[in-house]
DNA sequence: TCTGGGGTCCTAGGGCGA
DNA sequence: TCTGTCGCCCTAGGACCC
């Protein structure tokens, strides 16, 4: 059997977690730069402002029914989301981390317990560790754990936030309930596609001929197909390191002067050197692209992207920069006011078994200075240490105007009890 | 004025060597 | 030496997730 546990609301209520008088009040959290609603609690659901929705279009509604809005505050967010993956690795050993706020934990060998009962002391446990109320969905596979999720969620009072289905009755019941266009794994093109051929429940979806099933939707909806009916086909995928690593950043204003752009999107390509660093991988290749601002359909569009091969695998700062800049100098072009930016890096291998150019070799005097550089950001704070070609004096700050305490992860901002004695 | 960021996987189709 | 076919590899693009 698979559970899978699933923050509610989950940036929301880690904001509620610090601020106890929101409970039962409406709550957003907003995107980097304040720029789309990304979180809502249930309050602010029930008004109907969608996912993803731009924060200037809401602002009135917002302001009407006196929503609190916060400025996403990832840090806090990571951490909570740490003490929770951290509580739930006493149930069991077999552990997914599936995102930020959810993780599928296999329950295997459970068959003598309750496993409604496992599953209110798993939202017990969350509850008094973290103050995060989490939903609880139980059944043989990943998807149908997907599917009991959704229905714990959906049916609070009824289910306490726990639901399991262990019969053949309950899964098609489940299924039957379930619109296509809620499945795990079926998005907007697919439900569309799915309509169009008279299949609107996920149950519909089963009834599909293999055949029919692999040749519309590939492998994974054939995948996807065996394990609602069942048949635990998609498996607990265990940590692996990353295949890319990306940081792409809107900008607060466009900008179209080269050494502005150059600035920003070198530290970019720091960023990703050092998360190459943490995770001990080394890149080959580098994607570096520009965008001008796809709303403005106006004004003329631009949207360069280059693949940059390196000489050898690193994850050297310096030499990322220096080929993310070289990458840039080949799709910038003057005249465009450019919107975002961004550096991904991919081809990635481990950074002790990199294969070395018989023409061209890493600086070994990189590791040490990389070394110290990433020991002394971290003890002074995050990119203190710069390279040349990031501006000193500039501070690149994202708007982020209604932005929450580190409550948990930064000393000044912990939150401090007063205990008054009576005299 | 103001519209996020970071990932994964799969397939089609072309290039190319056996 | 030329040509056809097969299959592998790579890439771009599209789909999905949170």
């Amino acid at each position: 059997m698979f559970a899978l546990v699933d923050c509610n609301n989950f940036f929301a209520s880690c904001e509620r977690v610090f601020r106890p008088d929101l409970n039962h009040k409406p709550i957003v959290v907003l995107s980097n730069n304040d720029g789309c609603i990304i979180a809502r609690s249930n309050e602010v659901k029930a008004l109907k402002i969608p996912m993803g929705a731009a924060a200037f279009k809401y602002k009135h509604i917002l302001e009407q029914k006196q929503v609190h809005v916060f400025s996403s505050n990832y840090a806090l967010y990571g951490d909570m989301s740490k003490r929770v993956m951290n509580l739930l690795t006493d149930f069991t050993p077999n552990i997914e981390i599936y995102s930020i706020d959810e993780a599928f934990l296999k329950l295997d060998g459970f068959d003598n317990y309750n496993l409604q009962n496992y599953g209110f002391k798993i939202k017990r446990t969350i509850d008094k560790g973290t103050g995060i109320p989490i939903s609880i969905g139980i059944a043989p596979t990943k998807s149908l754990a997907k599917v009991a999720n959704r229905i714990a969620k959906k049916f609070p009072q009824k289910t306490k936030g726990v639901y399991v289905i262990k019969s053949e009755n309950q899964r098609v019941k489940a299924l039957k309930w379930l619109n296509i266009e809620d499945v795990w794994g079926i998005g907007k093109q697919y439900a569309k596609k799915l309509k169009n051929n008279g299949i609107y429940s996920a149950y519909d979806f089963t009834q599909q001929n293999d055949t029919w099933v692999k040749r519309n939707f590939s492998i994974v909806g054939l995948r996807l197909k065996k394990d609602l009916l069942g048949e635990a086909v998609i498996e607990l995928e265990h940590i692996t390191s990353k295949k890319s690593i990306a940081t792409t950043r809107s900008f607060d204003y466009t900008y179209s002067d080269y050494e502005t752009i150059k600035e920003r999107v070198s530290t970019f390509a720091i960023n990703c050197a050092q998360k190459l660093r943490e995770q001990q991988s080394a890149c080959n290749s580098i994607l570096i692209f520009l965008k001008t601002n796809k709303h403005k359909q106006n004004t003329t569009q631009y949207h360069p992207h280059i693949v940059v091969q390196l000489p050898y695998p690193t994850n050297s700062s310096i030499d990322i920069v220096k080929h993310t800049i070289k990458g840039l100098k080949q799709i910038y072009k003057p005249n465009f006011q450019y919107k975002k930016a961004g550096v991904v890096v991919m081809d990635m291998v481990p950074e002790i078994n990199q294969q070395l150019n018989l023409f061209q070799s890493p600086n070994p005097k990189h590791k040490k200075l990389m070394k110290t550089v990433d020991l002394l950001n971290n003890k002074l704070g995050y990119q203190k240490i710069k390279l040349a070609c990031q501006d000193l004096k500039r501070t690149w700050k994202m708007k982020q105007e209604k932005l929450s305490p580190k409550y948990s992860t930064r000393l000044s901002d912990v939150i401090i009890i007063k205990l008054y004695r009576p005299k």
